[in-house]
DNA sequence: CTGAAAGCGCTTACAG
DNA sequence: CTGAAAGCGCTTACAG
């Protein structure tokens, strides 16, 4: 039996009004009368319905985010960046896993809007561009993680991916590498990613060919690092040094090498990008780009509080710094 | 601007009545008639405010989870677990973040019952025994995980903590160990902690002597990990072994020795709990006590499930088995 | 400084 | 098979 304002009312002797003025601090209510609606509502243990007050003024307090596998563990450091700012903001945070896929995705979207959140951040987006921007078209705001989107209602924050796949590649280059190959996970076409487009401009510019072949596409998971490596190495037994997308591919590289005979880093080098917990404690230790990612999920949350407090306004991307940690696979 | 349920009744010519019953699939409605409000439902986009159903029907499809410390790669399979069963079940998740403090907890526990969650996921629970049960007397179903809680209105979903830690101690006794130490957690009072109880069990049916000197407390967080393992290998050299509550303190511990030069398993022998997605992969690869993390979520929300279905039942706590994972670090 | 009325977008008895 | 009225628990103009 949940305790309504109409009871608090009751209990004050005062009316349904102004329970509601000093449950929200409003205007000036007598201190003796507001003491009085106090201490009923202490009495009877009273809490708002948010659910009765979102109703009338359109907002929830929630937010919604979508997140791909969440079985990466950048998406922990990442959520929790995003949840102590929320939380921080009296937001709670629904947490959608769009598994990878895009009808997932769209599912998650639309139960969402459903539940009538107030924004939506999504990381990453594996909505076509056009879906995207239509959905973007009849709700806001959005903030999108980690792919470019120009349009008028989504937020937008990246990573530096294009300049750190050119750290990498400059790094393998320096260690006298010369015939490099990537594993380059599939969120978007190759085209749009950017740690594909930096690898290949990395690689122009130290005067390496392009080989289309030695860059493999596929999802983002270790299982996944593991097959393409193999494939990769089997198939192209010249590579000696491999970028992958992610440090989960990393990591399944490294299990590949070790399962083909191949020492690490000296038979082939392997440099990741994420700097994800574990990657200095496996062995070995994995040479990654780090980004913080805990940062990340704050400034996606920020920027979406900046979106929610004034709608009209568009803001440019924000960009977050990224730096190669050189440890002993490459 | 968004659609109502009036707006559809006017294009379709019927009333909000039958436009609501189409859209629950409630009783006989002309075929005809349906077919002409599902036209307009789709003509117009409409979709169903949850927000304004949940404040009549008192339920909103969302459940809470609240979390420990999100750092911890456990709760990420943890989570997966539960939000899969979740959205199967037409259920929105909010998750939240204890922080692994019983304020923040008390704080999460109340915004939800704020936002009208049906039920309530909570692992680990931080609360004091009372404050859990004052507050499932007025809020219910609750699951809670990994601690016993006897309780009318709380589900239990228990991992076989006890019969792990056996395993553990058996195994280290077998190799020869007579000095084992404990990094122990800090979730519960000790005397609460089924690891530490079959810890010390394990010890005594060994005819070991059980040091409590050895048996350290503490957050379960790498950092800690280094710290207690050092403290209790620096001032009792003769331990040879160490059983850690998880694998982030397991992994401190690990490093501690290589701080202090002390070989693993050689010098010092590691068991963690959990088996965390990591900890085949780290060097020396961690023993540990596996237990299924995805399958502990399913479980959860499949016992919130059953008690919001039948809330007068009182339901037998579950428990998920373990086994123990002899790799390199003992 | 305080209150009575209308309404947010739905569903629930109750009629017909 | 279909609809008019009341109400879920709040807030928003509008009065006084």
């Amino acid at each position: 039996v949940p305790v309504t304002m109409r009871d608090v009312a009751r209990k004050a002797g005062v009316s349904v009004k102004t329970v509601s003025r000093v449950v929200n601090d409003q205007s000036e209510v007598a201190e003796e009368t507001r003491q009085r609606v106090l201490g009923a509502i202490d009495e009877l243990g009273y809490r708002p319905s948010k659910l009765a007050r979102a109703l009338v003024t359109q907002h929830t307090d929630t937010v919604g985010l979508i997140l791909g596998d969440i079985t990466n563990p950048f998406f922990l450091e990442f959520s929790r960046g995003v949840m102590d700012v929320a939380q921080a903001h009296g937001y709670s945070v629904f947490v959608c896993n769009s598994d990878g896929k895009q009808p997932t995705q769209t599912l998650a979207l639309n139960t969402l809007v459903d539940h009538a959140v107030d924004g939506i951040i999504i990381f990453p987006a594996y909505e076509s561009e056009d879906a995207m921007k239509a959905f973007a078209n009849h709700y806001q705001p959005v903030v999108v993680v980690g792919r470019f989107f120009e349009h008028p209602g989504i937020g937008l924050v990246l990573m530096k991916s294009y300049q750190g796949a050119r750290l990498a590649v400059d790094y393998l280059v320096s260690r006298g590498h010369t015939a490099i190959g990537m594993i380059a996970g599939s969120a978007t076409p190759l085209s749009l990613m950017q740690r594909v487009e930096g690898f290949r401009d990395g690689l122009k510019d130290c005067g390496l060919p392009v080989v289309d072949e030695w860059i493999l596409p596929g999802d983002p998971v270790l299982e996944h690092g593991v097959k393409a490596a193999r494939q990769l190495l089997t198939e192209h037994p010249q590579v000696t040094a491999i970028f992958a997308y992610n440090d989960l591919l990393a990591l399944g590289a490294i299990q590949a090498c070790k399962k083909l005979g191949r020492r690490v880093p000296d038979d082939c080098a392997i440099v990741g990008f994420d700097d994800i917990q574990f990657a200095s404690m496996v062995s070995p230790a994995l040479t990654t780009v780090y980004v913080d990612k805990y940062k990340l999920g704050q400034q996606s949350m920020i920027r979406l509080l900046e979106m929610l407090e004034d709608p009209g306004n568009s803001f440019d991307p924000i960009y977050v710094d990224v730096v190669l940690m050189v440890r002993e696979s490459a």
